[in-house]
DNA sequence: TCATAAGCGAGACGGTACGTCGTGTCTTACG
DNA sequence: CGTAAGACACGACGTACCGTCTCGCTTATGA
């Protein structure tokens, strides 16, 4: 039995964009919104499109969220749980790097271009966008550091170098290769930049 | 020594996007696309918006640009041309490189969303955005190796550390920053991306 | 004795051209692009001036009617119900049918020339116009054989001068007269048709 | 000097609606307007195809008809002249009015929908209308007039059944066919006219 | 003989209507 | 009561046509 009270109770746990963790109906709705944006694009994408493939009515989409766009970025903060694993230990810092590259470079390949749509259409709902940007670049956060605090426990580099402000350059890099060439970013410039970026930053001698 | 910059303003300018340089009418209409750009941003853009301040008729712009999005792509080729000076020698890399970051991180604080959209946008004309894109950077790129060699001339750096792949890790950052948080980058940060990455990987040691 | 008027008029209305009976909002519509047609006349007609002054959408208009073609038709389809009622009975046929021809005479002043257009238009949607043509003549139809039955019942006329083909003299004399010149047809002009022609041809001797 | 004012005086001899005879490439143009006028229909007329299919630019028609409508009125005119001759004579009234009646119909079958559209047209330049008009119908009236003195002369009708006011039974009867239907009006239609309505008219008994 | 002008082909241009489509609001009917 | 269905106002998009205009090119005359 329903008691909608309880769960209700249950469901303010939640942290960021969401709030409330969603319902099985809202969770479906996401679902088929990150389809459709995987099919055919942000700029393509259409409320209409969801509505009809999720069987559903405009006003139930548009009782939860106000606006197409914060419809997308619910459905990006949705789909970004879940995702904090670190990558597995591959003994050394420069193995953990390649893995979390390539980790990340396949999810930008994924999602760069409505990643782009979003912050394209910040303005619409500032704040929303901000949370996203958060919640999106948190879960990277952790992963960096993961690897970083790994490294450092094996000696390979001073605690010093794990900086708050520009811990994102790697998914900034990637991110960033993903948008301007549309195409994969080829392992190869993934592993030039680990070499001749990352390590030397991270490895640098105490100015 | 090359001065390749001086040599790229000689040529032809709009080669690339425009294709010839663009008739007076055409200018004035690319003008005014930048202007509604910057005033109302990227996705409450609208060709009409456009075509009412310019006093001109659809379908004048429509026979140039065959939408919304190459109007866009095309104003911002025609933005770009006549920014390939090099950013003033201030006697040590540290100084030029903190410099250029300022330039860009002008631009793509005034840009940023544009460009966002342009890239959202991007399946509506593919071969279009990659001209674009390869406008935006190559200008990026000259400067950027402009002030390497300057470095190289100093004794500061090792020729071969200038890559052809990875050079555009000052911008991708910038415009990472901008776009994610959509304020200013604060000059700290900008800083410490130059002393704690771009540095250390400029001068390190050949592995 | 038939009354196949009044049977006409027992029919579910709105059969033939308009499917269903129009709904309120259909019927509002309607009225404005009747009112539109006659202010501006056909040519000037617009279909957005309709959308704006019944605060309507555009979407909302062409849902229903596909073209500015099929909305016309189908406003003039609407206008033509309910004009199936007999003229008064004058006692005699000839004071019958001056009668008949005053009502057709303002009625084709009045739409005259928007008529024209929907002929002149006549490609765009031949099923509909034939549909049009068909309403707008059987009630005229069923005017001018009720007025001939009734002077068959006063003895006036033979049954056999009733004919199925060229029953359509009347309208289309008065209709050609008013497009030809755009003003009224004169009252004389009139009269002299019907006793010149009508009513020698009514009561002439079988061959 | 310019002569234009001798050359005018010259081309001052046109009757009503090309004033001048025309020129060899305004006869040219005029050609090729009835030619699409034909082919497509007045209401998908455009004078961008008459101009491509002449080889012609847009200043040059404009220069001597002000509008769409002036010159599709100009292409009629043009095509009247020559028009005037009676048909040949059969013997009888009959006769000459069921050849007379084939020849009306053939042509009102053949520009039905052309001369629709110049009346719904009307109100762009009603008195370059109201020339076509009596263009198109003081050919008719001649004819037909031509014909009824015939039968005067040989005995059939007396000179007082022609009308001055409703001469135009005949033409309004059949062009109303043409438009209503859009099909060729049936032989037998034209035969029952004329013996049904004509004939009894034209030799009803003095009232 | 050459230049000066007029006619012309070509087609850009401002304006405006068309018909399509997407967003976000709202109502109706069902379960 | 929530929901599916979908009508609706608003407004942008991209297309098409009209009538005006400017550009060169050609031709035909007058100095």
């Amino acid at each position: 039995m329903l008691t909608s009270a309880s769960a209700d109770s249950k469901r303010h746990r939640g942290r960021s964009l969401l709030g409330p963790s969603p319902t099985p109906r809202e969770a479906e709705l996401l679902s088929v919104t990150l389809e459709v944006l995987h099919e055919i694009g942000y700029d393509k994408f259409t409320v209409d499109q969801v509505v009809a493939r999720a069987h559903a009515s405009k006003a139930t989409v548009y009782r939860r969220w106000p606006s197409k766009a914060e419809l997308v970025c619910a459905a990006f903060a949705y789909r970004i749980q879940g995702e904090h694993g670190l990558p597995p230990d591959t003994g050394c810092l420069r193995g953990d790097l390649l893995r979390l590259a390539e980790i990340i470079a396949r999810d930008a390949d994924e999602n760069g271009r409505t990643i782009a749509g979003i912050l394209a259409a910040g303005d619409r709902s500032p704040e929303l966008r901000e949370l996203l940007v958060n919640d999106l670049h948190s879960a990277r956060k952790e992963q960096i550091h993961g690897v970083l605090r790994r490294a450092v426990a094996r000696g390979e580099i001073s605690a010093e170098v794990i900086s708050d402000d520009i811990w994102d350059v790697l998914p900034a890099y990637i991110m960033f290769r993903i948008l301007q060439h549309k195409r994969p970013v080829p392992a190869e410039t993934l592993r030039a930049f680990i070499d001749e970026v990352m390590l030397p930053s991270l490895t640098r001698l105490p100015t």
